[in-house]
DNA sequence: ATCCGCTTCAATGTACACAAAGTTTTGATG
DNA sequence: CATCAAAACTTTGTGTACATTGAAGCGGAT
């Protein structure tokens, strides 16, 4: 079984996902094999796939680095998520099937439950909210029907998980809200409305954005 | 310097467009790094590069293989590329510098002095204007000042030549069409009109392709 | 003759050792 | 004391040997 490549990949992509790891942070391969405990060469083959989601850097005879990204930049991956997943939501809406809402419907209901449980709170709710909220938006990809659109726009959802340390969790008042639109766009799913889905969807990725963002945005035109 | 793994991935990626190997061809580790004269360790790091590209695929123990592309997935990528390359030339026309307009203008005017020289047509013909394209393109991509979807729109665009081959070569009038597209699209570029441009892109893009494409739209509103 | 299981073989996966490149330390000199 | 160069060390890059896996071929039993 193809197993020490693939320890190495998951293992570190999680300890980048998880912060346990620091944007920026040198890796050094060696240190890396010895703490998965696999060799050298499996590490590197972990690093580059790393590196082709965008995970780390590799500099040439440098070294890999852990990614970095500025506000600037985050903008940028919400600007093609909403891009990305836009199209992915219409297409869902016109190819999608029942059984697709229902997963979504079944997403959204246990965020609800989420949110019912009383002493959950800070990072014990964000994590599981995290986590539901990730299943729901791979779960619209999936209902696209488009393989590639799906794997291009993976790749954009996972890099801002690098930076969430920094920037804290969001509070049970943004989850809520967040929920409220997921029902308004599993809604406009069943009514199978392209267009309807497009605008929902893109006004919930960039409503959670800095407002920075929007002026930032060719008016009128940007994501359509 | 970094040279071997460097030197594998861009022979075996021209192999790969070229059309020297076959879509769907196995390739044998052993055998490729004879022919390129590197170790097996290069070749791997060079074959996972291309499959991070999508112009190979591997599977598990098994080997890797050359990309497949259906023609229905071959209308799937230049949706795609009609979805992020409309993106990038309405934020083109919007940050754009007049360099980048004298670098496109000076592009569409080879492509036209391409056309005026007698006696180049079929195969020649195709493969200037192919290096041309491109270069057209990706210098469309380069002016929206965004490096993330420059590279996202990268990938795309080369996938689809692993089948040129088996598809023929553009005749004299395509090419002709095609660079008057071209024009047009540096002319609303040029009055900033981030939605012209899009429109313009999108059709010059999808125009090209089978017509089967435009039934299978989601109507009115799968690229917007 | 066909099907099942075992052996054999070819190709991929992994580890390790050596080579090349880059960085830091050290020591001599002005 | 500052500066610069060379040596020592650290880390990445590459080649090669060995381990593992999957496939193909072979042989025997029914």
């Amino acid at each position: 079984m193809t197993r020490a490549s693939a320890l190495a990949y998951e293992t570190m992509r999680r300890w980048i996902l998880d912060g346990e790891v620091q944007p920026g942070q040198r890796l050094i391969e060696e240190d890396l094999a010895q703490r998965v405990g696999v060799s050298r060469t499996s590490i590197r083959e972990g690093l580059r796939r790393l590196a082709a989601d965008g995970l780390v850097r590799t500099e040439a005879s440098r070294g890999s680095f852990v990614l970095e990204l500025s506000t600037a930049e985050v903008d940028e991956v919400f600007q093609l998520r909403a891009l990305l997943e836009g199209h992915a939501v219409s297409l869902a809406a016109v190819h999608g099937q029942p059984a697709d809402w229902e997963e979504l419907t079944d997403i959204a209901r246990q965020i609800d439950a989420l949110l019912g449980e009383s002493g959950l709170e800070g990072p014990a709710l964000f994590a599981r909210f995290q986590d539901l909220n990730h299943r729901f938006h791979q779960t619209l990809l999936r209902a696209s029907r488009s393989s590639r659109l799906q794997a291009l726009a993976k790749t954009l959802i996972e890099l801002p998980l690098v930076t969430l340390k920094q920037h804290g969790w969001p509070g049970e008042v943004q989850v809520r809200r967040s929920n409220q639109q997921h029902w308004e766009i599993i809604e406009a799913l069943r009514a199978r409305d392209p267009f309807l889905v497009r605008l929902r969807l893109q006004s919930h990725l960039l409503g959670a954005r800095p407002r920075a963002l929007v002026a930032q945005m060719v008016p009128a035109t940007a994501l359509m």
